[in-house]
DNA sequence: CTGTAAATAGGAATTGTTCCTATTTACGAA
DNA sequence: TTCGTAAATAGGAACAATTCCTATTTACAG
């Protein structure tokens, strides 16, 4: 069945152990959950989502594993006004669009933006490589389409 | 002197009344010290910067108004990964690099970005179009150059 | 000037997140 | 397998940013 979500767990377990992190099951139930959401869940939706499983976990364990899990390159924290942090693993490369009706994110790509080179006066400024665009608007739903 | 700062407020005013809202003293040194800023300022930062002048100035009233601006749309918030909020009054458009050690926020533009159309598909799943690119990295002076 | 709806001050409440610390656990070594 | 230890967790307290509540004040139309 699931070979793929078995790899990224796999893959995960290997990322612990190359950084001396321990496997624990809260760590694994954070991981899979993402791996496997369809959405940007923040880490409170996680912690109800997990606490079935998991019912002594901790929201500050989230929290904690989800920092340490962006330290490690694991996740992406997704960017945005509202003050809640939405996470999501990393797979490929990509951007955001918000509608500012229903505050949903959804996902897009967007080659010729990742290639695109920064103006040379701002690659003088710095080592900056992590481009993030956020597209503000409004969906086709909330515009009664 | 300053006939740029006094147009600018001047265009507030006029901002103002073409939506019905009055034209306080507060709306009116809190758009100023925006449009003044060197920097993006908090809205503790900016409540900090006015006391002085307006000493019973509350905190409430700083981010109400700086609600209503946005609101308006003559100020932007600009996005970051930590929870505080910036603010900016928005003059031509321009993209965000944040120093992820520093956490200075440089402005910069970009034109080839701005003209860019998203791809057809993006395009198709609504009404989008404000397009902020915020590019993470580490600054000349974090770097040691 | 006056009346009224809108705006403000100040403090309380809320929300998202982090801290504190006693307890538990993963896992390397014996 | 068992043990020791450093790392991780649970749970609640603390914190920081923001918003809410409401009595009072104010801008401004008439």
């Amino acid at each position: 069945m699931d070979s793929v979500l078995k790899k990224k767990m796999d893959d995960f377990q290997a990322a612990c152990r190359a950084r001396d992190l321990k496997v624990t099951p809260q760590r694994m139930e954070i991981f899979r959950e993402l791996a496997e959401a369809e959405d940007h869940p923040t880490a409170e939706k996680i912690h109800q989502r997990l606490s079935e499983r998991l019912p002594s976990l901790s929201l500050d364990t989230v929290y904690r594993t989800l920092r340490t899990f962006a330290e490690m390159g694991l996740i992406l924290r997704v960017e945005t006004t509202d003050s809640q942090a939405y996470f999501e693993v990393s797979h490929a490369p990509h951007h955001h669009l918000i509608c500012e009706k229903c505050k949903k994110i959804i996902d897009f790509q967007w080659q010729q933006m990742d290639e695109a080179q920064l103006p040379e006066e701002v690659r003088a400024l710095g080592r900056f490589e992590k481009k993030n665009v956020v597209v503000y608007g409004i969906c086709n739903r909330c515009l009664g389409k």
